[in-house]
DNA sequence: TGCTACTGTGTATTGCATACACCGTAAAAA
DNA sequence: TTTTTACGGTGTATGCAATACACAGTAGCA
């Protein structure tokens, strides 16, 4: 089903023959069409899934028209799993939500697995607009960082999926869109960009694990003294144990002054990370011939 | 069931007793017995599941003995996952796998999520050591990360779980514990050496999930050049929309020199987050009043 | 006025985790 | 030794989730 072809838009097939003439002499620029011409090799149920992201659905016109939309039973989806957690999004639960049977959700999409991808790119959003502008790309960078965590947090069942299982959806490039100027404004080169966009959505997706596992045993009605607790005697069976003497002595450290917050850390550790980028940046600048540091 | 009371091990009453009575007024330093103080409020599932990480089962001795140790089922368990994938590990698969029936696995472990719980922490498996000494802190820590690494792509099936979800066994501190050491050989004092500790953890999780999903698109029987396909494809489609110009400008921008691999490129942001560190330990090495940068 | 693509229903199948009742075993208690 | 009893393992049954398949109603289009 679904076999309408779609032109990539607004790209003449002129312009595809003429990469393809090009050859692999020069090719340095990577071209819509390279990637085109690659996708033939995928998994045809992998592509599906893809275009089920990407593709404006657009209904034809026979028979009778859909009692909802693809994106009402995605927000149906996503009211579950914020409210009951991701195993309570079955396909039977979505269904009686929206008044449907439960085979009927394969009207819109194909099994779970699509579904769940729609699910997820709809979890992610879009990354907030600052409220007032920002002046240095530091700034920028750490607000877009926060940005991502804080959305992590409030939807705590998108860590229950691998975050970088293809396919991505059009919210997970959105993501990273927001970032690149802010990284761009350094002065960089594309490729170095490319790097430091890596390295701050690594860092952040890595060190949110934690307030992520609050937000989730939060969200499954646990109190944070009960969070703490639990996660405190795991790490508290290092007391005592030889296999462990390091990190007892971190964990029975008398601390001076208040422990940071889970917040503060995450901002500490994140201005380490940015630190470590302008130190390159400002290398870059003084010397802009030299490359691999 | 299994209702033997552990006492706390080589921990005397007597100092817990102490403890409480001390009270709250210097209560700076966190002991063990904070810890099972706390730990009445844990959901006796929880816990439960933290126990069976740590106890050591040492068999009463009634009735035949086991066929089997809870340790042979988890590399049973393990085996099918390498092979076959997390999906794959069905309690029937693996009590098949070890001429049991489905039921005896309840015999070792009380339910599957529990099950899995053991699952992982063996799948974390030890930390290396580096086969010759390494010199400075910096390296020591590199070559953690790059062995963090290297280990959740040889086991792509763990990211399938969420990390953080407690409960956290011996294997997951083990890690941790082996990271210590060279930071704390920069001079830092314990807090600091704690937020180096999750700055590091932190990139290397979150950085190693482009790592990860071609390791388990491998697993999977995807060859390379199909992975790259399926990911190009994805991120292709930012070219010509207008959503995503920067992402678009960066995909396609020609690159100087060939692309850096997966593996460059983490090193790369790896040395980044490192010079953040280091910048951090330089500046608290000269002002060693000054917290909170 | 049908034709036909498309929407939703109802039923059946399959695979999985797991509750429960049961049997034999071997160390402990008598 | 004999008896007791906790424990290892079996077999059957239940309930839930995903989903295949056949069917019924609907509404543009030829």
């Amino acid at each position: 089903m679904d076999k309408r072809k779609k032109q990539s838009p607004g790209i003449p097939n002129e312009r595809r023959e003429k990469a393809s003439r090009a050859g692999h002499q020069a090719k340095r620029v990577l071209t819509r069409d390279d990637i085109l011409d690659a996708s033939v090799r995928i998994d045809p149920d992998l592509r599906r899934r893809s275009e089920l992201l990407w593709e404006d659905r657009s209904r034809s016109t026979r028979g009778p028209k859909p009692g909802s939309t693809p994106d009402d039973v995605v927000q149906a989806a996503m009211q579950i799993a914020d409210e009951e957690g991701l195993a309570a999004v079955t396909m039977h639960a979505v269904a009686t939500k929206l008044g449907f049977t439960t085979m009927a959700l394969y009207r819109y999409f194909p099994n779970k697995e699509a579904f769940l991808d729609a699910i997820v790119d709809a979890g992610l959003g879009r990354p907030p607009r600052p409220s007032q502008p920002l002046g240095n790309w530091r700034d920028q960078v750490a607000h877009w960082a926060h940005a991502k965590r804080a959305m992590l947090c409030a939807r705590p069942w998108l860590a229950e999926l691998p975050f970088v299982a293809a396919p991505h959806g059009p919210n997970w490039l959105c993501w990273l869109e927001a970032v690149i100027d802010p990284l761009s404004d350094t002065g960089l080169n594309a490729a170095d960009v490319g790097e430091m966009l890596s390295v701050i959505d690594g860092y952040t997706r890595g060190a949110s694990d934690t307030a992520i596992s609050l937000a989730r045993a939060r969200a499954r009605g646990m109190s944070d003294e009960e969070w703490v607790a639990a996660v405190g005697a795991d790490l508290g069976r290092s007391i005592g144990d030889p296999r462990f003497p390091k990190f007892a002595a971190l964990l029975t450290a008398p601390s001076d002054g208040q422990p940071r917050t889970m917040d503060l850390s995450f901002d500490f550790g994140l201005q380490r990370v940015l630190d470590g980028i302008e130190l390159y940046v400002n290398k870059a600048k003084s010397a802009p011939g030299v490359w691999k540091c």
